[in-house]
Order: C-alpha cells, then structure tokens, then sequence
RNA sequence: GCCGGGAUGGCGAAACUGGCAGACGCGCGAGACUUAAAAUCUUGUGUCCGAAAGGACAUCCGGGUUCGAGCCCCGGUCCCGGCACCA
C-alpha cells in the first residue's frame, strides 16, 4: 500500500489494495495513543458492563477457543457502545492454581517467574486480536495487590461464621504426594501417573455454601441464562422433599448429646435410648423398610457393632476407608456388613437389622438410610445379595400385596399402598403425607428438604494459591489475620513441590510459618494452606471497576453503577462451579452490607466449543489452531469475522482452514467498495431497501449473538450492492461499514476515515433504519394447490384473499391442478396462498 | 441409569411464532480477463427424470395431528456434553 492510498479520496481512481497487517497496526496504535478504549468509569449516563470470562494464562498461549469467546464479547460491547452505552470491557488473568503449579514443576520453573511472562504472551496475543479492551484495569488474581482481597473476602466469611474447619476425605496420589481434585482420579488412579489414589483424611477449611442452597435455587427463576445452565446449576444444588424419620435401636443406650446425628447439645448424664435417622424421599415406603444401613464413616457405628460383629465391621470400615472417593461411587458393586444390633420400624414395630454399607454416603441426609429393597434398585441389589427380607409395599393397578417382586418396583404413579397397616389403598403421593404426619405425631419424623450441595472446601495444601489468612494461637486459639495486616504475603520460596506430609509445602518454611499471635503477640503458627483457586474467581468481577484502589476491595460509588455484570460469556464448564461459587460470594457481601446486589451477572450466556475436521482440538492430536499464524496469514479483521461466521455462537463450530478465504473476500469486497464509491448522483432505491432490511436484521441479530447470520446478511447485502458490476454509492456503503465495525473494528476504522470521519467508527452511532422502507411494497407469495407449491404470484403487500386468488388463478401452472372446485382457501398475507380442491 | 443439546446438500450451516427447505459461505463445474497461472468477475450447483417447461423424491428411522411439519405429538436409532450408589 502506498503512502496516499489510505486517505484517497472517496471516488479516486486507483484504490489500494487492502492490506490487514499494516491497517491493523496503524488503528492498535492509534487505539493506544487516544485511549480510545479507556471507559470513564465515573462518567456515562449509560453504564455496560460486557464481562468475558478471564483466562487461565497457559504456556501454550493463548487457545482459539479462548478467541473465539473473546471475539464473541468484544462484538457485543463495542455493539453495545455504538447503541450509545458507555462500555466497560475488562480483561483480567485467572493465574493462581494447580494447572499452573503443575506445569511450572513440570518444566522446573518458578510459577512467580513462568506466569508473568505467560501473562504478556496472553496480552500480546489478546492485543493482537484488536478487543476493545480496558487495558488500565487489567489484574492477575497472583498479584498481592489482588489477593489481599481475596484474604479479605474469606475473613468476611469468617466473620459471618460460614468458614469453619473439620477433618474431610481427600484423594491423596502416594506417587505425586499431592492431594488430587475429583477431576484428577480417573478410574481410581491418579491422572497424571496412573498410581492408585487413596484416601487421607485432613482438616480443612469449608464454606457454608449449604446454607444458601435455598437461596441459590429460587433465585435461578429470575435470571437471564443460559437455559442449560441454569438446568446444569438446578441438578447441581440438586432439591429433594422427603422427610427424616427415626429408628429406635434395640437395647443399646446412650448418653443424651451423642445419642443423634446433627444434634450436638449438652451432655446430660441421662441414658436415652439411641436411634438412628435416616432421611428418605419415600415415607409412604416405610412399611417395607427391612433393614437399615449405615454409611462405614457414622459415628454410631462402632458403638452399635456386637462383640460378634466388631471384627468384621471394623474391616469393612478399614476396607471402605482405604478406598478412593471416585472408585467407590462410581463401582455399583454392593458390598458391606451386619453389625449385630436391630432398630424397630416405627411403623410396624418390628425388629429390622442394622447393616453398614459403602453404597450409604456419610456427606449426604444423615449418613443412614432405612432399606426398602422392595421398591430401591440399590436396596434390592443388597438385599438380594445378603438374603435379606423383600416386601412389597405398593402395587400398580391389577397387583396385589402378594404379586412377587423380581426386581425394585419404583413406580409411583397411580400406584397404591399394600401391606402398610392402615395405609393400605391410600395413593402413593396421599401416603407420603398420610404417614409423616402420622410419624410426626409419635415424634418419630418430620418433614426435610434435602441438598446434593455440599460445602465448599477451599483448602489446598498446594504452594501456589494465596495462604489462607488465619493464624493458630496456643492461648488465643483460631485467630483471623486483622485486614490491616493484609495481604499475608505468598513468600518466593524454591522448594515449592508438594511433599509426602499431607501438608502444604508452605509448611516447611520455618520463618514464615511461625509468626505472632494477633491478638496476644504470643508464638503463633500460621494456617500453610492456601485458598481454591474457585475463590479467586468468585469476585474479580467486583474487583475491576476499583482495580487500581488499593484502600478498599471496591468502590462504592463504582460499584453501585456498574454492576451487577449486565452481559457475562464464557464457556459451560463453568456452568456450575465457577457460576455457583460468584452467586454465593455476592450473596454473601450483600448480606455482610458490602453490596446492594446478590446476583452477580443479570444474563450469562454460554458460548460453544470450537471444533476441527468434527474433532475436539488437543495436542496430542496435533489440531490446535495457533491464532497467530492465522492473524498473521489473514489479519486479525478477517480471523475474527470468520470465527464468528463458522457457527451460531452458542453452539460453537468446526473450523476448516478455506473457510476463512470467503469471510477474507466480503471484506476485501467492503475495502473496494468504499475506495471505489461514488458521491455524486442518487443511490439506488432498492439498494437502499436492502440496506436498511439488512440494518433492522443485524441490529436483531447481535442483539441475541447470532453473530453467524448477521454476517450473512452483510454479505448478502453485499451480493446485492455489487450486483452486475455497479458502482456503489457512498450512502450505500456507510452504514456498511457500521454494521461490519464490531466484527472487523480495524477495516472499520480505516474505511471510516477513508469516508472522510475523524473521529473513531465507535463513536459513530449504530446506525437506524426506516421501517416503512423495510416493507416491500409487492410481496413475492407461494401458491400451493393441496399443499404443494405450484408457483408464485407478486402481489401489493396490501392484497386481498379475493385478489391473490385471482392472481393465482392467471398462474397457467397453477391452473392445471386446480381439477375441480376449490373447497378452502388457506391465506397468509404476504406469505403463502394454499387452494384445497 | 438420569438430565441437557443435537442429527438438514460434497462440507460449515440458514429457516426467530407450523407457511416457498437449503439463505450465506466453502468446495466443485462452466465462462470472461490473462501468453499462462493466481487473484478478480459472471454463472450454475439437493437427488432423480426431462432439451426445456415442468415433474417426482428429499431435513436420522417408523407412525400420528394438520390445508400445510425440519419445527408439534407418540415410538425408536445414533452422536455430543453434564451428573452419576444422593436414599
């Protein structure tokens, strides 16, 4: 490109060819040097938050997945700012965690040092790919000026008393001596090195996020999601109704306090008579509940255990312990043992063993169920197993209390109850109550709602995380770091591999681990186990807007007027976890008086996956796409209109090398046009019709990121403005440029100028559209004869049934399938004409 | 097993509320420009029959509702994702 060309004017003869590097960097700078993406956070009558989920920084650089969700969000906040809002568009790395911990043991270098230069590979990368991004607020969740209030967020935890600490299972990898996530045990064994996982147990730190379930749920009805994420979120906190009913156990007495799970309260020296309780969704099936079993971890079980029995149980206890968590729910296989005591059915009074089993989950209901083989799957198997006693206690339509019972019967409805005392021939769903109400009164049950949730455990007893901010005292106890000895510092330390100990390696660090007691001056230990890296992103989005306060986590004032998040993306792996651990976090600092809000992100929408030749995209089948290359290849304009154009958004697509050359054409066609456009004369009715057809469609169409058809419809568009070789006028291709800004931003900004603006394309406006011109005056309509379409007929938008018939009657075609008299008329004005003979 | 999402030309995909199935793009065929090629432009392109006009058949399979079904209902097959002994 000559030095002349960009600024030709419109109408010079010989336009330069279109060449994406050099504009691309001559806008970038441009962008740099006016800030033009900087947001006045303190200005803007009209605020937009367009939040994209921030990236974990890998060595890898930056994925095309990544892009593609990023191009998604830069499309719909600089759409959002042509519509006149002021848009905040944040980008941020998520870089604390085992995946960079891993990866820096891997390679025998520093996390502190690999992650920063991880970070400017990601900045360049990102720069590269032309988002309007707010490059002032950018944050790591590594930085202390960050994770200082990350600290503070778990001490407002703390303070609110939903952080405590209890012993909990983790899976423990003996070769790599780390503790392992869930998602790192496959089959049993560790991922990385395929050595069998164990179970260890140790004291963490858990949230109350339980407590909120409730919360959590109901508030999901009212959210703009995703629906498949708000489905994934509903079966995650996963509601259940039943009820909580009490099984006496025979001839074992205990002391009141220890007597009940879940009941810790004074310890009278009063014998009670202990009882097990179970939680269950089917009370109407208790009649035919023949057994009880607890899981091997309740803390009854030992006591319950006869002196025949005790060995046994104790193995099986042993066995079950030693078991990792991910191979014992997923082995369907029943196992378990008789401990020697009996319970009494509360409601037919008879003796019914107590077993224990590793099917029985100590972390769900009570840790106890009561058996009812006769209509449970899992109960059937066991019973089945251990020959114990099956009854029915519901039967179908045309079934008697005696039908024999081959396999669980589970169905319910318009089922009634058999051998259940009184109960029988009541409704299934009339007995559920019937019979709790009945318990009740003996107080032997009660109504219960239970969750899958469970707590969230935020301990990692990892190196590269922020240490959790608490302190251990001799004389004071458990002491909460005071904020204003914050942050407490991750200290740059060499050996930061994980060890054999079960403890963080931050715990062999003497200087750092001992400390003084806040509150007494006394020699005090610190807490070595840092926080989840869930933690660090459950709050960022608050962080941004005040990113550069190091006073407080967040501006009031900045807060109060950018959030909640008016438009979050980001990928569906985190439709639970990530989505969950935010809406709880904000829960909470609104109830704590921090924010006016408890909903983070007002709509969330899940963008899809990327895909190549039909398969997923991994190294090892060496189909990743660099986005370099091809930014490098095409221009950054290009790669970004075509990811868009691969698929819908939502559903992501598969990306095919030619596919990109078509997406390359439109813009070098859009280049052309405006180089070679006219100013004198009139622009052509038609054209206009279709250009302001084409306005209304992509304005619909990025609204709800259906990114790929709005690109169609330029290109459409484009079809028709370049038709037969015409010269394009300059009315005809300014908005154009408009609509294709968001897409393309550095093309735009260059056209833009080369029609004679100064200043930058989006500040522009998005441009409006007449309806009245968007109407067709004659509308083109089909004409079927018994359903098939046997012609079209033009007619005046405003046309008659009587007149379209006539119309369609002049159609020779037409005419020859109409045999005999037309029975019915079927009319859709401006659509379709159907002639049933 | 349960819960989502999906299956449409050679390929990626459109069709928003039941109304001309295949927009747009890739690829491919033909032509123009060129010494030639690339690029660009024009044009054709679901399958079958037909010179054409036109016709028949076509949205995973089998039924149904309807004047009319890719879309709604019933039954089934396959693919992708999530959860998974949750009582």
């Amino acid at each position: 490109m000559t030095e002349t060309a960009a600024t030709q004017p419109v109408g010079g003869d010989q336009p330069a060819g279109y060449d994406p590097a050099a504009v691309e960097r001559r806008w970038q700078a441009r962008w740099e040097a006016e800030a033009t993406n900087v947001t006045d956070l303190s200005d803007g009558p009209r605020p937009f938050y367009a939040l994209m989920m921030f990236p974990y920084p890998s060595a890898e650089g930056l994925h095309v997945g990544n892009l593609f969700a990023f191009t998604g969000n830069d499309i719909y906040g600089r759409f959002q700012r042509l519509k006149g809002h002021t848009v905040f568009e944040p980008l941020g790395y998520d870089a604390f965690g085992i995946h960079s911990e891993n990866f820096a043991i891997k390679v025998g270098v520093h996390p502190g040092e690999l992650i920063p230069r991880n970070i400017d590979n990601f900045r360049r990368q990102l720069k590269r790919a032309g988002l309007m991004v707010d490059w002032s607020h950018e944050l790591s969740t590594t930085d202390p000026s960050y994770y200082k209030w990350t600290q503070w967020v778990f001490l407002q935890l703390y303070e609110q008393g939903l952080a405590y600490k209890k012993r909990a299972a983790v899976n423990w990898c003996p070769f790599d001596k780390t503790v392992l996530a869930n998602e790192q045990v496959e089959h049993g064994l560790c991922e990385r090195c395929g050595t069998p996982v164990e179970q260890r147990f140790l004291e963490q730190w858990f949230f109350r996020i339980t407590d909120y379930a409730g919360r959590l749920l109901a508030n999901l009805d009212r959210l703009d999601w995703s629906e498949s994420t708000l489905v994934a979120q509903r079966n995650w906190i996963g509601k259940s109704e039943g009820a909580e009913l009490a099984f006496p156990v025979q001839d074992v007495m205990s002391f009141a306090g220890s007597a009940t799970v879940n009941e810790g309260t004074s310890g009278e020296v009063v014998a009670t008579p202990l009882e097990i309780r179970v939680f269950t969704t089917r009370p109407d099936t208790v009649f035919g509940a023949t057994y009880l079993v607890l899981a091997p971890e309740h803390p009854l079980v030992d006591q319950l255990a006869s002196d025949e029995q005790r060995t046994e149980v104790r193995a099986y206890v042993e066995l079950a312990a030693k078991q990792d968590l991910i191979t014992r729910k997923t082995s369907k296989e029943k196992t378990g043992a008789f401990t020697g005591a009996y319970a009494t059915n509360p409601a037919t009074g008879q003796p019914i063993p107590i077993w224990i089993a590793d099917y029985v989950l100590m972390e769900y209901g009570t840790g106890a169920i009561m058996a009812v083989p006769g209509h449970d799957e899992r109960d059937f198997e066991f019973a089945t197993q251990y020959d114990l006693p099956i009854v029915r206690v519901v039967a179908a339509e045309g079934e008697s209390s005696d039908t024999p019972l081959n396999q669980a019967f589970t169905e319910t409805t318009a089922c009634t109850l058999v051998n259940s005392g009184r109960f029988d021939g009541l409704r299934v769903e009339e007995a559920r109550s019937a019979i709790v109400t009945e318990l009740a009164a003996q107080h032997a049950g009660r109504p219960v709602v239970n969750y899958r949730l469970h707590d969230w455990c935020i301990s990692r007893q990892r190196y590269w995380g922020p240490p959790i901010p608490i302190v251990y005292c001799d004389t004071c106890g458990t002491v909460p770091v005071p904020e204003n000895q914050l942050p407490v510092l991750l200290p740059q330390i060499e050996d930061f591999r994980p060890d054999d100990s079960g403890v963080s390696p931050l715990a062999r660090h003497e200087e750092w681990y001992h400390t003084s007691c806040p509150k007494c001056g006394a020699q005090a230990r610190r807490e070595t186990d840092v926080s989840d890296t869930f933690l660090d992103s459950a709050w960022y989005f608050l962080r941004y807007p005040s990113s550069d306060r190091d006073d407080v986590p967040f501006d009031q004032a900045l807060t109060k007027k950018w959030l909640p998040v008016h438009s979050y993306i980001g990928g569906n792996e985190h439709a639970v976890l990530h989505l969950l651990y935010s809406r709880f976090i904000t829960m909470v600092l609104k109830d704590a008086g921090h924010i006016d809000f408890e909903e983070p992100f007002t709509r969330f929408r899940a963008h899809g996956l990327i895909v190549r030749e039909g398969a997923k995209m991994s190294k090892s089948k060496g189909n990743v796409v660099n986005p370099d290359q091809y930014i490098e290849l095409w221009g950054a304009d290009a790669f970004r209109t075509y990811l868009m154009f691969l698929g819908p958004f939502e559903e992501g697509g598969d990306f095919r090398d030619k596919g990109i050359s078509g997406v390359k054409r439109f813009l070098d066609r859009m280049w052309k046009s405006v180089h070679d456009a006219r100013r004198d004369g009139a622009a052509d009715a038609e054209v206009l019709r279709k250009l302001h057809q084409t306005i209304k469609k992509v304005g619909n169409d990025v609204a709800r990121l259906s990114y790929n058809t709005a690109i169609a419809a330029m290109m459409e568009y484009m079809n028709t403005l370049r038709a037969g070789e015409r010269t394009p006028h300059v009315d005809e291709v300014r908005p154009l440029v408009q609509l294709a800004s968001p897409f393309a931003p550095h093309i735009a900004e260059e056209l833009w100028s080369v029609l004679g603006e100064t200043r930058s394309i989006f500040d522009s406006g998005w441009p409006s559209y007449d309806e009245a011109l968007v109407a067709e005056d004659l509308v083109t309509m089909a004409v079927q004869v018994n359903g098939k379409t046997r012609g079209t007929i033009t007619v005046s938008k405003t046309a008659s049934q009587d007149e379209a018939v006539a119309a369609a009657m002049a159609e020779a075609n037409v005419a020859k399938f109409i045999t005999g008299p037309v029975k019915r008329v079927i009319f859709v004005p401006g659509r379709l004409l159907n002639l049933v003979v």
